[in-house]
DNA sequence: GCGCTTTCAGAAAGCGCTTTCTGGTAAGGT
DNA sequence: ACCTTACCAGAAAGCGCTTTCTGAAAGCGC
């Protein structure tokens, strides 16, 4: 979803009244009253509690509970301690907290492959919704696909003593990655620490959200093959995608049940521009056109919807298009997207929910199957001549 | 961009072959090989760096500068400590190091309204992306627009000692909310803390990145006159936002260049849902209808493109349609929408900079303007009848 | 061989908090 | 009037690190 790549656009040489100078340029500089304090090199330091407790005229301890409200402390000391805390602008220093107060401190860490894609913005929002509402903040951390940048991103959510980490998206099919990433986790876990995932890596034993991705494109090809369509296609993605594996496993059983072999899998990578160069290479083949393409991402099939009509592939009429996720795009383009839908936000908060609820019993890992929804939008009808 | 809205959807009961348990059920608990070290109740605490020295059989201040490279180690030794690390599976506790060391932590704090909505997305992106080139952490935290929240938001930030926080997304023209959010920024800033804005308050005192609203606003208002229009409505925003307001008088000021008036202006939330409704309400009214709309917003934009549809007025035939952000998905739709592109992955990219880069001078704020370019698509063309 | 610098490991002092532990004072019991 | 209890403020001990400071051992010139 980044490339222009269909519709002509035209960009006006016309700048309007107010052209500026170009990007990047700063224009100005501000003048801000500057607070005495700060124009010494060194910047006052944070305020502490010591000196809180100091300006309260009483002990660190004493301070520290006033502001706690762990113990009772007299009401006149209580005042004066809330009120030289907020005169002076005191927020305690969570590491200093962290450190030494038993209690884990107030973050999860959030691991995706791209905020950008709308299928993890979707999950995202549900962990952020579900944290908020429990004083949490998410340590949000894109990998960009890079195996290596997701151990990374473990190995500093582990330094932060995070209370919990969240893996969205599918595992690397890879023994190395796998070894390094259990070698992550495992003193985590040991340690106390939480984790939990959404559709990753069947070896992987902890928590885990589990779209049914095989059970749904079943689903979905029996609708498919239900509206008449007899010929398909698959626009696949990196097969080491477990995600992937399932998805194509599940349409190839559900077109098996009525008694039809898959005709084509053309493989892309996991974006719209994997999704609309697939598309292309289909159209390419000289052979026969399959009267119904499976993408098995709507990011996909939005690319692949794109490049249908550059080609001048009518949908449906030409060709019937679906997709799976029901991210928010499917709805807008013409004609929608016939998808799996997915619960993304609801995930989302049921991915932090496991993560925090107390385990079960020591050594047992639990699995949350959500199911997926066939929605048969305008993007799909009967094959060509039928 | 949540709800249905337009297009017929059809959910057929036929669910496939697998069908599985409804959401929310746990399906299995899978056995776990346990650590004998496991089973005990209080979960055996994080290594420390303690037990690597006495692992390696030597101080724990060697065991420090073995592990960081601050001074030079005998090289035996710094293999044992090495080697008792990795047997262990060591992570240095991140809150002990930023309390013992002067050098603040290596995390950032993102604050924007809402992670799914994809112009935050954008930024979103350019900042993660920019800081796992600096091997920073990103905080992210959604505020979905409740102010109370942003500050909560600062104060947590403020507490774990980010590096840097970002603001992304309009202020609100609050003088209560303005006053406490100074007062949380204000001793953060003074304690050494790095502030950076995309599009705030003009108040505000802090590094900016501002977008060019008005003047973008303004120069797409010249190309619809261009293009013969002379009778617009807008479709807006909150109005306390600023973002909303200038894009609002820049788009006035454009007109009123050319000797228009801007005849209607609808309000409505900063969503889908918002554009879809202000749309509505648009063609609800009895009045003359406009020949050109400008959504303030490509997520309004979308959204009143849907209600135009549904309402069966052809775009752009009957009506020009405008936005402003250039979203992805603007481009997916169709006919593609007009409207005025920033650049939001730079833009992510160039705040977490300005707030980063060491300050210019004491008590100086930079801004740095980023221009939107005017994009013409398939949304808008020349007025009916012309 | 003596005093010098240089190198580098270990002891110890915090960083800013929480949480015992300790002890002083006031209230209550006999 | 004396002793127990209860209550609550302050002292002090860490939490897990980094970073002085200290001092032992080694290298060097004379």
């Amino acid at each position: 979803m980044t490339a222009p790549a269909h519709g002509q656009e035209v960009v006006p040489k016309f700048r309007g009244p107010a052209t500026t100078a170009p990007l990047g340029v700063e224009l100005s500089e501000r003048e801000t009253p500057v607070h005495p304090d700060t124009r010494r090199r060194a910047p006052a330091a944070h305020v502490t509690l010591d000196a809180v407790a100091r300006e309260a005229g009483v002990s660190l301890a004493t301070a520290s509970r006033a502001l706690n409200g762990t113990t009772r402390v007299r009401d006149d000391l209580r005042g004066r301690v809330r009120a030289a805390a907020d005169l002076l602008g005191y927020i305690p220093n969570a590491h200093a907290q962290a450190l030494a107060s038993a209690e884990g401190n107030r973050t999860v860490g959030l691991i995706c492959h791209d905020v950008g894609d709308p299928y993890f913005a979707g999950i995202a929002g549900g962990v952020m919704r579900a944290a908020a509402e429990q004083d949490l903040l998410v340590m949000l951390a894109s990998t960009f696909r890079e195996p290596a940048r997701e151990i990374a991103y473990v190995s500093m959510l582990r330094a932060q003593r995070a209370r919990a980490i969240l893996l969205i998206g599918s595992g690397f099919q890879d023994r190395a990655w796998e070894r390094a990433m259990d070698a992550e986790l495992e003193p985590y876990v040991r340690a106390g620490g939480r984790v939990a995932v959404v559709s990753r890596h069947r070896s992987m034993r902890v928590d885990t959200v589990q779209p049914e991705n095989r059970a749904g494109a079943a689903a979905l090809a029996a609708s498919l093959v239900a509206l008449g369509h007899r010929d398909f296609a698959v626009l696949s993605g990196p097969p080491e995608l477990t995600t992937v594996a399932d998805r194509l496993a599940g349409f190839r059983e559900g077109l098996a049940a009525a008694g039809i072999t898959l005709r084509r899998v053309v493989q892309g990578a996991f974006t719209r521009e994997g999704g609309h160069a697939a598309a292309r290479q289909l159209l390419a083949a000289g052979d026969a056109r399959p009267t119904c393409v499976f993408a098995v991402t709507d990011v996909m099939a939005v690319g692949a919807l794109a490049a249908l009509r550059e080609a001048g592939v009518r949908v449906p009429e030409d060709m019937s298009l679906a997709g799976f996720d029901d991210i928010p795009v499917v709805r807008e383009v013409s004609p929608p997207l016939t998808t799996v839908a997915l619960p993304l936000t609801e995930m989302g908060e049921q991915v932090i929910a496991l993560a925090l609820r107390t385990p079960s019993r020591a050594g047992r890992s639990r699995v949350l199957r959500i199911e997926g929804n066939v929605v048969l939008r305008g993007s799909t009808g009967a094959p060509p001549g039928s």
